[in-house]
RNA sequence: GCCCGGAUGGCGGAAUGGUAUACGCAACGGACUUAAAAUCCGUCGGCCGCAAGGCCUUGGGGGUUCGAGUCCCCCUCCGGGCACCA
């Protein structure tokens, strides 16, 4: 291969674009399928979703991190699966494609490409044979298939994981067929022995409801966060305050017939099996606490006077005595039966309003309120009535949309009950110690004026059958559950915050669902000899304006004749939420040709799990749960190998830019900002201003161009700043001028090995190095494998730098020091490396080359360093031979001069050593 | 309110309980140059001192230890997440 002309010095224009193109043309970065004799990594990053914007300097952050640990772990001998695609459905090319005129198809192309020559541009060393796009109908036919495969399974309780709904409809047959398939299945055996316990007429209605009901993707009527700005519904997780996550829009609550996954059916295993990945423990908590998993208790209150039973859900079931009244949600189903004649205006009118409100104004409400229904219920530990209100501080979508409300040991009732003035009995008394801590008088909560929610003594809890006096909070709980139990009212019981996965959405630029709806009523699921349905070619793909969505328009596309029976019906119109192509993204870059499967399950066996998966911290609930459920499906239905898909992720911290503000607090744009010497001064108003990072914003006009720093710098600098910046993890602001130092360094280091006329430097011989040159050489080595390892990028490059700065003093400089320098470098800055492996004489590519290994012994040093302290400060040195034990070092250090100066006239009390590094002498 | 992170020079940051401030940036001084840039050499936490040297210093306060940036308790501030989930 040639060199670049180089009379110069170190150009990376040239020689970037140029071992860039070497890369591409020799696929040096292929992934080998299946190859058994190196071990296999795969390294995943977060596919970017391909905006108009282009490349920002925060995705190449994760991907230079990726890239350098996949080149060494190459160079250690391991077959690594290193990739890139397209996450390009979604709402902003829509946007942009209404906007202009243009289909989201010709924009999403534009886009990539740019996307891709940008990422190029960086000299990744992904596979590029095995890029892929969410968008092409090659891709989303086994979205579709996935999708197909959720529709066509249940979720079995008994056995905790999905089976065939074909086992759960031969279980609802006079005479199954597959019952060996199925015998495992407590579940399966009850609901084929109730089946036979039903009349011969109603057995098709209850076999239909139960197949549609168990889907782990089924439809259903349900209260969804409509925005009527965006024209689409949104998962709960896509609002925020009642607003949407996408554009800041308003949501309201209405109810709609949507798709529906069952991911609350994996809320235990989601929960259980994360809990030993090798994730961030703040995200493991983030998704824990998404899960919301609360163990309580369900009891059933009678209604005074009425046949009705109000059940609740309470984690607290130890203060039943202490329920003074109940609250129903205002949309609870109850609440039209329990209203009485004089209440009925007030009830109904509160429920208006309840409705009317957005999710923002409900969660915003500083006061409680709510309306009694003038019905009673009983406390069935006492029997005593208790009055039922409704209020909207109870929510309809958690537990049963209904409470007990137990004034004096919850802080929500204690507010409620102060307010509406409804009597407040406290039934544990505080722990004297702990209500001192909290600052709570225990006399004003046996009163009733102060509210208590920690552990104390139950009191006043007891009835003819049962007492808790005396009891703690726990003992509390287990007896009084025992005891509803025994009575048929009650039991333990478990809870999930996590709501099922709202998952149509009322747009154009997503897949299609692969569902007809006949018309005889039935749902047809299309066969994967049907896939890919394709998108509709559609002139016009604005929202409708009414809650039909878009492909309501594709008239033609619409009508379905079932191939076989001549049946006729009509396409689903809703598309799937972006979510859906990057939930199984990684399992297609696996097999990305393939025509017959998603993958091939040999290939799937060979690189699953994925080893390392690094990206924003931003998608800690929403992709990385929703992906764990698909694949969890997934592996339950035997179609991969793996129970989790990550094994360890890691998140870049954000690169902050540089921002400034004024003596308010306000944002000042960087556009508006002039330096003067240090400091900072508003162009117009001349106020002097602080700096401080602050995440990048069109509107701050901070936002750094990837691409002009490489322009200026070349990638090998931009790749360097960012991993020099600091931990990976850490948040860190962006600062151009920190570039010049790495800059200067690759400067410096062509210098090292390149003369002036572009030949390797005269000084560059086969000469032996010094014991003090090994001795770096070996430590520089040992430092940049374990650093590499943990991904400590910064440190690695503070190493390879005092390196260099010792190295390039020296003359002759070893061949062998400078090629293994090259070596050791080249992760971090590939492309001047394989430039300079060439001009020290190596003809082939640098990115097998055997990792580097040291010698231990070259690492010892003939004498030591010691410190010598007094009483714990450092109060001098002294020089001993490596090999001396301590009493040697000791004596040592009493004889240093400096040293028995101090301790004259002191009694050495003891002395602590501490071997090759330190002496302390503690005197008195 | 609750749950996670974090706080070290002018700045980004480094430091298995063992010499705090490695490495880089900025700044300053010098060399080279007619000059500038680039490059190279040097200085660079604070206070006192002519110096030798001493004292102080890892957000604040306590504690454990021969020894604490690191471990424990309390507090302040900053960043992120959740938020009427019974």
């Amino acid at each position: 291969m040639e060199t670049v002309p180089a009379a110069a010095g170190y150009q990376p224009e040239a020689l970037e674009p140029k071992w860039q193109k070497f890369w591409l043309e020799n696929k040096t970065f292929a992934a080998v399928d299946c190859d058994a004799s190196r071990p296999k990594l795969y390294v995943l990053d977060m596919f970017p979703y391909p905006s108009g914007a282009g490349l920002h300097v925060g995705h190449p952050e994760g991907y230079t991190a990726t890239d350098i640990f996949c080149r060494y772990k190459r160079m250690k001998g391991f077959n690594v699966l290193h990739t890139m695609g397209w996450d390009a459905f979604g709402l902003p090319a829509e946007q942009y494609a209404m906007e202009t005129g243009t289909h989201p198809a010709v924009t999403t192309q534009k886009n990539i490409n740019r996307f891709r020559q940008q990422l190029q541009a960086f000299g990744f060393s992904y596979d590029w044979d095995r890029e892929v796009n969410t968008t092409d109908p090659q891709y989303y036919k086994w979205t579709q298939w996935i999708f197909t495969r959720l529709y066509s399974s249940y979720f079995d309780p008994d056995l905790n994981r999905a089976m065939p709904l074909a086992l759960l409809e031969d279980a609802l047959s006079e005479t199954p067929a597959r019952k060996t398939e199925w015998q495992d299945s407590a579940y399966l055996e009850g609901t084929h022995q109730g089946f036979l316990g039903v009349k011969k007429e109603q057995r098709n209605e209850l076999r239909a409801n139960l197949l549609k009901h168990m889907r782990l993707a089924c439809m259903a009527e349900v209260p969804v966060n409509w925005c009527p700005a965006l024209g689409t519904v949104l998962a709960n997780e896509e609002v925020i305050n009642g607003r949407s996550e996408r554009g800041n829009h308003p949501v309201v609550r209405q109810p709609m017939k949507q798709w529906m996954l069952r991911i609350t059916r994996y809320a235990e295993r989601l929960l259980d099996e994360g809990e030993n990945l090798d994730w961030p423990e703040g995200t493991k908590d983030m998704q824990r606490n998404w899960i919301g998993k609360s163990i309580g208790a369900e009891v059933d209150f009678a209604v005074a006077g009425g046949t009705e039973k109000i059940r609740v859900f309470t984690t607290r079931p130890d203060t039943l005595f202490g329920a003074t009244y109940m609250v129903l949600a205002p949309e609870h189903p109850l609440v039209g039966a329990l209203t009485t004649a004089d209440q009925e205006q007030a009830v109904e009118a509160y429920q208006e309003a309840a409705a009317a409100k957005s999710d923002l104004d409900r969660t915003d409400a500083k006061e409680k309120t709510g309306v009694f229904t003038g019905s009673y219920a009983l406390n069935p530990v006492n029997g005593e009535q208790i009055p039922v209100w409704i209020s909207d501080y109870v929510l309809i979508s958690y537990g049963h949309g209904a409470i007990m409300a137990v004034p004096a040991h919850d802080t929500r009732d204690f507010e409620f009950a102060d307010k509406f003035k409804i009597s407040i009995r406290a039934i544990i008394r505080p722990d004297p110690k702990a209500a001192a801590k909290e600052g709570i008088s225990v006399e004003d909560v046996m009163a009733g004026k102060a509210c208590w929610t920690g552990d104390g003594e139950m009191v006043n809890s007891a009835n003819a059958e049962v007492s808790l006096n005396g009891l703690d909070v726990d003992a509390a709980k287990k007896t009084i559950c025992d005891w509803l139990g025994a009575r048929g009212i009650g039991k333990a019981t478990t809870q999930y915050k996590l709501r099922d996965w709202l998952f149509s959405r009322q747009r154009y630029w997503g897949e299609p669902f692969p569902v007809v709806h006949m018309n005889d009523g039935s749902d047809k699921i299309l066969s994967v000899e049907e896939l890919p349905l394709l998108l509709p070619e559609l002139a016009d793909f604005r929202p409708t304006g009414t809650m039909d969505p878009p492909l309501t328009k594709a008239k033609e596309w619409l009508a379905y004749t079932d191939p076989g029976t001549g049946a006729k019906g009509v396409r689903e119109t809703n598309t799937m939420p972006q979510w859906a192509g990057s939930c199984w993204y990684y399992l297609r870059f696996i097999d990305p040709q393939n025509t017959a499967a998603g993958w091939d399950k040999a290939k799937e066996k060979y690189w699953m799990p994925v080893d390392l998966y690094v990206g924003g911290a931003e998608h800690a609930v929403l992709h990385l749960l929703y992906a764990r459920f698909w694949h969890k499906v997934l592996f339950d239905l035997g179609h991969v190998s793996t129970p989790e898909p990550f094994k360890k992720l890691i998140h870049q911290g954000l690169i902050l830019g540089i921002s400034y503000k004024d003596g308010r607090g306000f944002l000042v744009p960087n556009d508006k900002v002039e330096a003067s010497g240090l400091k900072f001064f508003h162009k117009e108003t001349g106020e002097e201003l602080t700096e401080f990072p602050a995440k990048m914003s069109k509107s701050l006009k901070n936002v750094v161009n990837p691409d002009e720093v490489i322009e200026k710098y070349g990638a090998d600098a931009f790749r360097m700043y960012e991993m020099f910046m600091g931990p990976l993890t850490d948040s860190k602001p962006w600062n151009t001028a920190g570039v010049e130092g790495v800059y200067r360094f690759l400067h410096r280091a062509w210098k090292m090995i390149v003369g002036s006329d572009g030949a390797l430097s005269a000084a560059i011989q086969d000469a032996p190095m010094t014991r003090e040159q090994e001795r770096l050489l070996h430590q520089t080595i040992k430092k940049l494998g374990e650093d590499f390892e943990t991904l400590s990028f910064n440190t690695a490059i503070s190493q390879l730098m005092i390196f260099l700065n010792e190295f390039s003093k020296c003359e002759p400089r070893s061949h062998r020091a400078m090629e293994l320098f090259v070596q050791l470098l080249n992760p971090l800055a590939p492309h001047i490396t394989e430039e300079l492996w060439q001009r020290l004489g190596r003809k082939d590519s640098l990115a097998y080359a055997p990792w580097p290994a040291y010698d231990e012994a070259k690492l010892k040093l003939d004498s030591l360093e010691i410190v010598v302290q007094i009483n714990g400060k450092p109060r001098g040195k002294v020089t001993v031979p490596a090999a001396a034990d301590n009493a040697a070092v000791e004596a040592a250090a009493k004889a240093d001069e400096k040293i028995a100066a101090q301790l004259a006239g002191k009694t050495l009390v003891k002395v602590i050593t501490v071997p090759g590094r330190l002496v302390n002498l503690v005197v008195k």
